[in-house]
DNA sequence: GCTAAAATGTCAACATGACTGACCTATCTG
DNA sequence: CAGATAGGTCAGTCATGTTGACATTTTAGC
């Protein structure tokens, strides 16, 4: 069942039934949360940010822009939804003026904590449900798919 | 540490952990057949398309339209587009011609052979390396991921 | 202290892609 | 024949992302 040379039709099925197992899972999880967010006219990449800035307390523009992988004018306009919204805070550094320090209100941090909170309670209930073998093989799995990423 | 109840700071972190896995692992996936797609133009929808009419050769167009979850007009474009590089062809069914039965050419099979072997090749080598048990639990969690949709 | 560079923010122009709405042809069914 | 169905297309809109150019504030080097 794990040989690599098993190139049978039932283990091409096994593998294309894993490949949307991802894809379901992803979307499962990704559904509700953007249902939230979609009721305030944000999206996807707002709870990236909320997410990123709630776990990165201080961290700068630039290395938001780095983390997200976005340029600075896709950036601007959710960033400053978010401010004006009043979830994000952009305090100028003591030391070096020219660099905003970002973080959570307490509302930003109560609005991650909802959204990300639904993800991880999705987790943890299957988690529980089945157990600490099973997480730890999925975690193992996950890391080594994400390893991976160099190979043709 | 599979307890529910476990709402500790560590526990939240590997579950946070658990979320980013899931992103990246996604991401490793996509990286590839996304770059393949790209040099011939190509996006991802293209690659859903294939994979689709590929397991489910025969597939009218409104069929797809209800597997993807989009609408025609965004649908024209794109399968046009693989038809026109001959990689989808839609016969006239036999018996009401009002339907097209969608199927892969030889090109469209090799191709989506390409895209979608990448990715069952990374599922391969992780699960080769990890063994059957590991394999299992992986699936289990991301059944029970998807089925978990309906809560809040 | 002057100058170059860094960090940030903003404006404009453009491309993409998905959606809705409207309309059309061809075909089937009652 | 009348109405419904499968499919295709055009037009308008909206959201989002990109590049390029530019301004401001501030820092750091000489």
């Amino acid at each position: 069942m794990t040989d690599l040379s098993d190139t049978t039709p039932e283990r091409e099925q096994a593998l294309n039934q894993a490949l949307e197992a991802l894809f379901y899972a992803f979307n499962a999880l990704v559904a509700h949360p953007d249902a939230m967010l979609a009721e305030q006219n944000l999206s996807r990449v707002h709870h990236r940010i909320l997410y990123f800035v709630g776990r990165n307390p201080g961290v700068s523009v630039n290395d938001l822009l780095g983390i997200l992988g976005v340029t600075k004018q896709s950036l601007n306009a959710p960033m400053r939804r978010l401010a004006e919204l009043g979830y994000v805070r952009a305090d100028t550094d003591a030391a070096d003026r020219r660099v905003r320090r970002l973080s959570l209100t307490p509302a930003g941090q109560a609005l991650e904590s909802v959204l990300s909170g639904d993800q991880r309670a999705r987790f943890a209930r299957v988690f529980a449900r089945l157990g600490a073998a099973d997480e730890a093989g999925w975690r193992r799995v996950m890391a080594g798919l994400a390893e991976d990423e160099g190979l043709t």
